[in-house]
DNA sequence: CATGTATGAATGATCGTTCATTAACGTCCC
DNA sequence: GGGACGTTAATGAACGATCATTCATACATG
């Protein structure tokens, strides 16, 4: 730790470019195999070196796991963070901005995909484990408020917001196990088809939708519509142990 | 397997008790723990034996996770297959049998779970990977057709169904890591609330939606809504190489 | 010399699986 | 009716492979 700069300097570049190095193969080699599918050897073998090197950058193969899952949900939750109290703002468009982000990042440098999340996060140590599902908590806070202001607002039809935080989340995850870029859909148009298909799924009126589309963001003043009541679902008691 | 009769007769009862009790076994460790964190030894001792007498009744830990997950394609599978061919049927009820059933298998007799298909389906052999690819195939496949003749009837929104089924199936499949019975919404009321929510999603008209909920299947003669143009996401040109 | 980087060998654990063996039981033949 | 026989069910020991991890050691560089 304490010469990390100055072993760097001596061979290569900044600060800790060999840990970030096999932190990339290991995120890469997780993603596509699964956590307990990669030995340290098939780490070691892709930085090209033998495995007891890794243990000069890493304690355990638990705290590689971790970082790349740490890693991964900064990327989610920095760029919405801010949302949470900004009570102002138009839900609308802060919806736009979870759901684009939230599948570039899932979607981004991935081949194939395996549910890396739900499966691995058993293997990390309690402590370790906390500090993640606390930011999947935090996602799961945000997009909970945006949704349950735009109905405040009238803008979306009155459901149970934790459930339907639930279903966006669940979409967008999952896209990790069928889309293959290069394929079909663009990863924007991807995101472009969540968005539309989750505005008219939380009830957004169709002019909300087509202004929305079309980048127009006036539409936020049209008249409301008579809510819709979800006769079996809007019920407040629903408990959240774990998420998407 | 010839004398299979014979000998049940003289144990406890019908063909394949014990062969059965042990793949209920497996198959709640499998989504309780995941498919390679459950060991022989911990079947065996489940089932109350040593490891080597599993091997009596299977040929490989792989086939048993096979039989597992061909069991439960089945589930899913069955009650809709014959949906496929009816033409003429009304698609809002088929949607409805689909996502209720599917919902109803995913959830029942499990507590905790994994994601178990998505990564096990790569400790398969090409040859049993092949038959529950091929089950998860016609699942999409009839989803799809579902959502198509929804469209072309003018009850459904025109968007593209291959990528509106998966996200359903998405939402369904996903249920298994966050819900938690007993513990706020009941599997039924679950269910009501994504097949609403995928209603409005895929844009049926809130009076098909209603008369849906309230049991009166007669609103399929309603008139027709103009059809909502994805602009990004109705081509045809996305590819499915696997899905939910 | 001290520190970062890397090696190769070794350790103990666990894994799926095989093997030889044994007990229990139904069937069939005398 | 009573052994001989075959099948099922189960055992305990063992095998080879792989796993994450440790350790002593070596090289290069500031």
């Amino acid at each position: 730790m304490r010469g990390a700069e100055a072993k760097n300097t001596r061979t290569t570049a900044g600060t800790g470019v060999r840990k970030k190095r096999i932190l990339a193969l290991a995120r890469n080699l997780f993603w596509q195999k699964g956590y307990h599918s990669v030995s340290m050897r098939d780490l070691a073998h892709a930085y090209g070196c033998q495995p007891a090197n890794l243990y000069n950058y890493f304690k355990t193969k638990e705290s590689i796991l971790f970082e790349v899952l740490l890693e991964e949900m900064e990327q989610i939750i920095q760029p919405i963070a801010h949302i949470e109290a900004e009570e102002d703002g138009d839900p609308v468009e802060q919806l736009r901005l979870i759901i684009f982000g939230h599948l570039n990042v899932t979607l981004s440098y991935r081949r194939s995909a395996k549910t890396l999340f739900d499966v691995a996060l058993g293997s990390l140590s309690p402590r370790d484990r906390k500090v993640i599902v606390s930011m999947r908590d935090t996602y799961d806070r945000i997009i909970r408020k945006v949704i349950k202001r735009g109905q405040e607002r009238g803008l979306f039809v009155s459901c149970d917001e934790k459930v339907a935080g639930f279903m966006i989340a669940s979409m967008i995850t999952r896209t990790r196990i069928w889309f293959h870029p290069g394929k079909g859909l663009t990863v924007a148009e991807l995101a472009q088809f969540i968005f539309r298909f989750t505005l008219r799924a939380i009830g957004a009126r169709e002019e909300v939708e087509r202004a929305v589309a079309s980048g127009n963001t006036a539409g936020r003043d049209a008249k409301r519509i008579r809510h819709l009541k979800d006769t079996a679902a809007d019920s407040q008691r629903f408990n959240f142990p774990a998420s998407a």
